[in-house]
DNA sequence: GTGATTGCAAATCTTTTGCACTAAA
DNA sequence: TTTAGTGCAAAAGATTTGCAATCAC
């Protein structure tokens, strides 16, 4: 977009999270954010930072994924349970999990009415609602 | 209930199965299936298990919870990226997953609404739709 | 400077696997 | 018998951790 000063927005995004914008910050945050809402596994954003020449480490990659949930730059989501997948649309919404390829997608806001929510036990509170739903067979 | 052949039901349900009640199964079986529906990791089984003077391994409880679960005694739910639970509700039904104890517990079937599902994506069908509600404050 | 962040390798934790041994049919 | 099932210990993955080196401010 802007070629003079690419990393401002990214910048101020992490600086008002009490993040430093410390190089593997901004390089993750821009693969992250800047193309709309994404769904990666630690594995998966640290091969493609490498890939784009950025020298990071796996180690780093999870601490990150972690601090920018905690800011609540992503949300963590939870479908498998052998690996974690991050998810940069905090807003809430609900997930297509297709089982063969292992590949996460939003359901469009649309797709899926309001949920009736029950009681919830006393002394607890809702904390987050989430709804997976399981696809068989492949998608594109 | 029946102290002379007590476990015959657990053997008839094991062969329809088409598993051979082995003395491991028919006990963790017996763990299972005798108290109403139950939500175990592996772990907890395992420990149960052991408890109960029951000679089994780690890798037993494993291979048992995953069999059990193909022949469609049981179903894995996943709430949680570092450990796996299982289910003897077979029925379709949710879940409360309290975030501080780790503890699983079905929402009762009148407790939420049904679920106005989207069109599946192209190519797929839908496997499942898992609803899970996380509550924040310990439960009891 | 100085405190936060990073990288690396080792450690940890859950789950799976290989294979000789045991038990069910 | 014959084949499925089991236990153990080792292997495999994913994730976390300890600590010295490096970086942001």
């Amino acid at each position: 977009m802007n070629r003079e000063r690419p990393y401002n927005k990214v910048i101020a995004r992490l600086r008002e999270a009490g993040l430093r914008p410390t190089r593997q910050r901004l390089a993750l945050a821009k693969l992250l954010f800047e193309d709309g809402d994404r769904h990666v596994s630690a594995e998966l954003l640290y091969g493609e930072a490498r890939r784009a020449g950025v020298r990071v480490s796996l180690a780093t990659v999870y601490n990150t994924l972690h601090q920018f949930s905690a800011a609540g730059l992503m949300n963590e989501v939870v479908v498998d349970s052998t690996r974690s997948y991050f998810d940069t649309n905090t807003v809430e919404h609900h997930h297509f999990y297709f089982v063969d390829s292992g590949r996460l997608e939003d359901i469009p806001e649309d797709g899926i009415g309001p949920i009736e929510l029950p009681e919830p036990p006393p002394g607890t509170t809702i904390k987050r609602v989430d709804v997976v739903i399981r696809l068989a067979g492949d998608s594109s």
